[in-house]
DNA sequence: GGCATACGGTACTCGTCGGTACCGAAAGGT
DNA sequence: ACCTTTCGGTACCGACGAGTACCGTATGCC
């Protein structure tokens, strides 16, 4: 029956080695042979486990991403550094991947699903949870349009991501926090200050 | 000397035509057959004017381009407004065309500037200059980080485009500066009186 | 009218790349 | 030991697309 089995270096080879080239040569750059030849394996390899170049790229976006906690430190400010850190350009791939496969993204459904629900998701997912937390402890007023503040820090990742091909700065996100968000949660339910 | 002129006419087909396969192809699915097919010309007529696909693409993202006014209406949420509105989804294809070669931007360097410059530079610069004559009133405190708040609604309409290929809605608009902008702009260095 | 160029259209070259087929060698299960 | 599968590697095929070369025709300047 069972012959040699699979090993799973070789799979964690290949999808880095695609997440390297999407990153630096973009989604058309990204020719198998240039893969199989980054993660020192054979072409075989790459066909025996993704059918086609699409479904290997979709499995490369989709590896970039890993759980992630909610932050919960007892501070507003903090909680939200913490939540948007995950968009700094720390080590963390995941949006220079997306950004690399973007202009795929609207004409293979597959790929924008992945992208989506995979990179997408959860992150801001993560930023939504802190606001909701302090609007119930009543420290942000429930008026507050969430979704719209939550998308600040991510679409200005994304957007640097895209157009510079580089995460944003630990410092940009900081001023972000406290120049845009803080100041748009501020305002207060009745009070007639405006 | 000069035989047959040019045909204005053609040059503007051919952009054009250009323009609507990058929306709805990408940069990839652009053929330069597609685009004389769509055109109605030959593909001489384009080689004639252009060298490359390349410089073909340079040119119909150029073109997407026209002059601007900055806005003055004594009204600093109506300034706001008028000029960015030019990021709605309004016939205006800048934005979906920059879109459609975002993934090719990092990497071709002349795409970048061409796009960087004509796209993004004008109309942030409206913003800017908005934010700027409201300082100089008095209305804006001088400590607000002018380039980071002129860059929310160019980001957010940046991300729109790119991720589901549509303009950002006039009315998301309006809500991303009454609830973002202008929240942000209404930090007080001590003063009170307005 | 005649020269030079532009016109739409077609046929071609040539490089690239996704995908397939096949190799001999290695590695595990039984 | 044997059988099966994976391994890295290579050679090949077929499609596609950028760019070139011409074609006969149209159009304007001198």
């Amino acid at each position: 029956m069972s012959g040699r089995p699979r090993d799973p270096q070789v799979e964690a080879g290949i999808l880095a080695a695609t997440q390297d080239l999407l990153v630096d040569r973009g989604y058309a750059g990204t020719t198998i042979d240039a893969v199989a030849r980054r993660a020192r394996c054979g072409k075989s390899a790459i066909y025996r486990r993704w059918a086609t170049k699409a479904e290997l790229v979709v499995a490369a976006v989709s590896a970039t991403q890993e759980a992630r906690s909610i932050p919960d430190t007892g501070d507003l400010r903090e909680d939200l550094l913490a939540a948007s850190m995950h968009f700094a350009d720390t080590g963390d791939r995941s949006g220079l991947v997306l950004a690399s496969v973007l202009s795929e993204l609207g004409r293979d459904r597959e790929l924008y699903d992945a992208a989506h629900e995979k990179i997408g998701g959860p992150p801001v997912a993560g930023i939504i949870s802190v606001l909701e937390r302090w609007i119930e402890r009543g420290r942000i007023s429930p008026e507050v349009p969430v979704p719209l503040v939550a998308a600040i820090v991510p679409t200005a990742a994304f957007g640097s991501v895209a157009l510079q091909q580089r995460g944003l700065d630990p410092r940009h996100i900081a001023d972000l926090i406290d120049h845009i968000v803080l100041p748009a949660l501020e305002q207060r339910p009745g009070s007639a200050a405006d």
